[in-house]
DNA sequence: CCAAGTTGTCTAGTAGAATAGACAAGTGTG
DNA sequence: CACACTTGTCTATTCTACTAGACAACTTGG
């Protein structure tokens, strides 16, 4: 006769929450062991067998958890060999020309970029002051989550004239970039005008967007973008996984 | 044909976290409305099928949500009526001769205390200087989750030299009272010498015990009681939910 | 190349989370 | 009292989390 088992952890591993998945928490125990620098930048993890005995797991579960860790873009896989920690940061490099898809592309990895959501919206007084029109003109706000190599790098809310870019939106989804997007309606080149960076921490939303725990912090990235002639084009609010990046401003 | 519905939030409420259960998400949420001040002491929430249309999840997950909260003490449910907020603290009066059931007697509560696990350990450098003891010998060391109706106050660690009160864990376990267990040993009277309180931040295998959300503030108290001749007896390290208590010290 | 070790994938079964609907039991008001 | 409203409980169904075991695909070191 089998010993049944009773779903959960065997005993002395309390790290078991009510309403948390297994999983879940495994993979947040692991996150606090990185980030305390438990396992070093390089190093390879226990394999997942050994890991699901310690837990008093299945290799099933410990492996949702590596996933999650995966798209936490903490640790990489590779078959037959291991799961990797990995914690260095992509390098940003914020200029007058930053364009996301070439400063991944020149690190090395494969950009991404999403369009989550989009809406026509009156401007508040911030926005429209940014954009050099009236507060309450309405201007088009696109929801974009960026990703290198499949792991989310920021989500970013971007706003123009919905005068002039009406369907900023639908070109979008076949672009997949801004500039490309500004490009069909002819805008062939800007620059950023200014920059203004802060740290916080993720709210649920943008946690989820960016795969990342709840009040992890985030670097907050504001900016105008203008055309040569120094014409307001567009205004972002950018948040950074500050776990995955490090923004390098030019001076 | 019906619409079938995908098993999740209808869309707009983003609250869902990867990994977490729903009724987990809305009881999270409600705490954070009652500790805000979004939902006054003694105030009725809305109707469970009220609360379900907003989330857009079925009735009977609300119901998991409430039940947590009241697992939690910040809420209570009156059958026909409605549920009511109930952020009010236990007012622990911290003097020379505390005891938990008569505190927790005299607020008109029912009060329980269990033993949640008990080991023999040598005692640390802090433990044998409380207890007047040497270093590395032999203790007891008791935890103990004590609730006011059902509702966890405290976790608290208790140590006694092993010396004499070897099977203490096992007379807590009949007796359910420190009191009645040092009185099993014929210690009829004993004080309260110092008390030590500072705050922290509950870790995962308090926050379980506790019934807290992970990182909620906690108090911590540490204590020597000794006997009427002034011999050290036990010294005991409690953490309280600081959002269920309000200690109260003597002078 | 071989063998040991590791990740990837598949099938299957059990328990719990969430859905849906219905009705009983209780409260409060006119 | 009668009625509207609220919580409590029950049944049934679907989907997912977790467990279990087996085997394929791949890497590494001798």
């Amino acid at each position: 006769m089998l010993t049944k088992t009773p779903r959960g952890l065997s005993g002395k591993n309390h790290l078991l929450e009510r309403g948390v998945m297994l999983w879940r928490c495994i993979a947040d125990d692991f996150e606090q062991l990185i980030l305390i620098g438990k396992h070093e930048n390089g190093a390879r993890l226990p394999a997942e067998s050994e890991i699901a005995a310690k837990y008093g797991v299945n290799r099933h579960t410990v492996r949702r958890a590596m996933a999650e860790l995966g798209a936490r873009g903490l640790v990489y896989t590779e078959r037959g060999s291991g799961t990797y920690v990995k914690t260095d940061k992509l390098d940003y490099r914020i200029g007058e020309r930053t364009r996301f898809s070439e400063v991944v592309a020149a690190a090395g990895h494969e950009a991404e970029g999403r369009l989550q959501g989009h809406r026509l919206e009156p401007a508040s007084e911030e926005i429209a002051q940014r954009l050099g029109l009236n507060t309450g003109d309405m201007v088009v706000r696109l929801e974009i989550v960026r990703a290198a190599d499949r792991v989310p790098i920021s989500v970013a809310t971007t706003w123009l004239s919905a005068d002039r870019y009406n369907d900023a939106a639908k070109v979008f989804r076949q672009t997949r970039s801004i500039t490309r997007t500004l490009a069909h309606y002819g805008v062939t080149s800007y620059r950023r005008k200014w920059t203004r960076i802060s740290a916080a921490f993720a709210d649920a939303v943008d946690a989820g967007r960016l795969r990342l725990s709840v009040h992890r912090p985030i670097l907050v990235v504001e900016s105008v973008n203008v055309t040569e002639n120094g014409e307001p084009l567009l205004t972002t609010r950018g948040r950074f996984a500050a776990d995955r990046v490090a923004l390098t401003v030019e001076s």
